[in-house]
DNA sequence: GTAATAGTGTCTATGAGACAATATCCG
DNA sequence: CGGATATTGTCTCATAGACACTATTAC
């Protein structure tokens, strides 16, 4: 691949992880306020630097998301969402990174990890708008990320993810309509739902509620893709290639 | 992102490319005989590594489908692959490599470039059952792409990159049938494609044919996503996350 | 009982898939 | 005309979506 004297340019190699979760019917994604330059105080997605020449890029990821934000590896599902790696998109010289995408259930506010000065999450919404500023290109990669996450909801099981161990068919309803943005009919929801091949599986009778009709309880079924698959209606799926 | 004394290790940064065409109703990606060490003589994908410090991924692309392929870099989309960068899969050390995925329409033969010593379309079903063996884990990369252009038939107007600037329905299910592997009804198909919004549009009226009907010629449409999209069938769509 | 949420039944419009029938070329 | 391919028509079945209705809890 290459002539006799020239060698090959190097690049720094770094990890970055989109995580997603739902709060108080909202997706949120977990950013870590940087506490090194470049962009010192700026907020990030957690990840770094691989640590060592012969450390696999997928563990980089899962070291980086228990240090940083010290989340538990096992539950997590990395995904590989893409590459970024234009020069100048980080000050210290060629970082090429590669993304991660996970889903996470509700969970504890996670600690502030090594060097990190905050951790937390907040709103997709706020970053999507440019309301809140991010270090690097890390806007860019949320947006790749939710939009993944938006598709992936159509035709895997990827809700299920969103969700604890057991969840009411409402749960998973909302799920969709906070990813998707937009809301749906319950009962057409149910039993669609219900029909998907392997979606999801009866666990345990009814369940505690303040108010109303208690809920059945599932969990998430064998299959991870989903068929026939859930549609997402024409407008909220307007988008370019 | 690190300590004080500790610096992060480098790697070398290569790109893949996967590019699949169709010949003779069957689909076909482009390989390339290694010129060097390692696996000189062996079959692999069209790649190299960055020039120099400053060029970006996507241009590193281009400029190995120009030296490696004689493609034409303007009618060629690429979309990213995937990252490829397990630690042993390239015995020179930490080579990261991104894959890119191309479509293009029937061409000449490619010419053999600057270190590769010879190039040539090869059957992609003879890689994917290993009937034939590739360098390093050009294997697997061409596998994940095949994969991704099955499922961006389904829902991206991918379909008519395969063409040339104008083709006839019969044409366009040729290329289904070939990366789906099945084969479709024409009569369906024929309403499908033209019902499905912005899909293709009217070219020119009728066209040469040795014999039969001639067949009305279309240009790709407007719109690169497909709403409602093409559906596979659910035997066809047998895989795993 | 009322309020509130969970779950079921039913109707309608649309689309996929099977397949008969017709159209338009070549010779 | 016959052979071959393109294009249209029609029928049937499944499903998405709208929405009335019933069920089961807390109070």
């Amino acid at each position: 691949m290459t002539e006799d004297q020239w060698v090959p340019p190097v690049v720094l190699l770094a990890v970055d992880l989109v995580i997603l979760t739902l709060r108080r019917s909202r997706l949120h994604v977990l950013l870590v306020e940087r506490g090194v330059e470049p962009y010192k105080g700026a907020l990030a997605l957690p990840g770094g630097f691989l640590q060592h020449a012969e450390e696999e890029i997928i563990a980089a990821a899962h070291r980086e998301l228990a240090e940083e934000a010290d989340l538990d590896v096992e539950t997590l599902r990395l995904e590989q969402l893409g590459v970024y790696g234009d020069p100048g998109r980080d000050p210290r010289g060629r970082v090429v990174s590669v993304a991660y995408l996970a889903i996470a259930p509700r969970l504890p506010e996670p600690t502030a990890g090594t060097d990190a000065a905050d951790a937390g999450w907040q709103p997709v919404e706020r970053v999507l708008t440019g309301d809140l500023t991010l270090a690097f290109d890390h806007r860019r990669i949320i947006t790749d990320g939710v939009e993944r996450a938006r598709t992936k909801l159509e035709y895997s099981s990827l809700a299920t993810a969103f969700c604890g161990p057991t969840f009411t068919i409402t749960d998973l309803q909302n799920v969709y309509e906070a990813v998707w943005g937009i809301p749906l009919d319950p009962r057409n929801f149910y039993r669609k739902v219900q029909k998907t091949e392997g979606f999801i599986v009866p666990a345990g009778t009814a369940r505690r509620s303040a108010t109303g009709r208690p809920a059945r309880l599932f969990r998430a079924g064998p299959h991870t893709a989903l068929y026939p698959p859930m549609v997402r209606p024409a407008e909220s799926a307007a988008e370019k290639e």
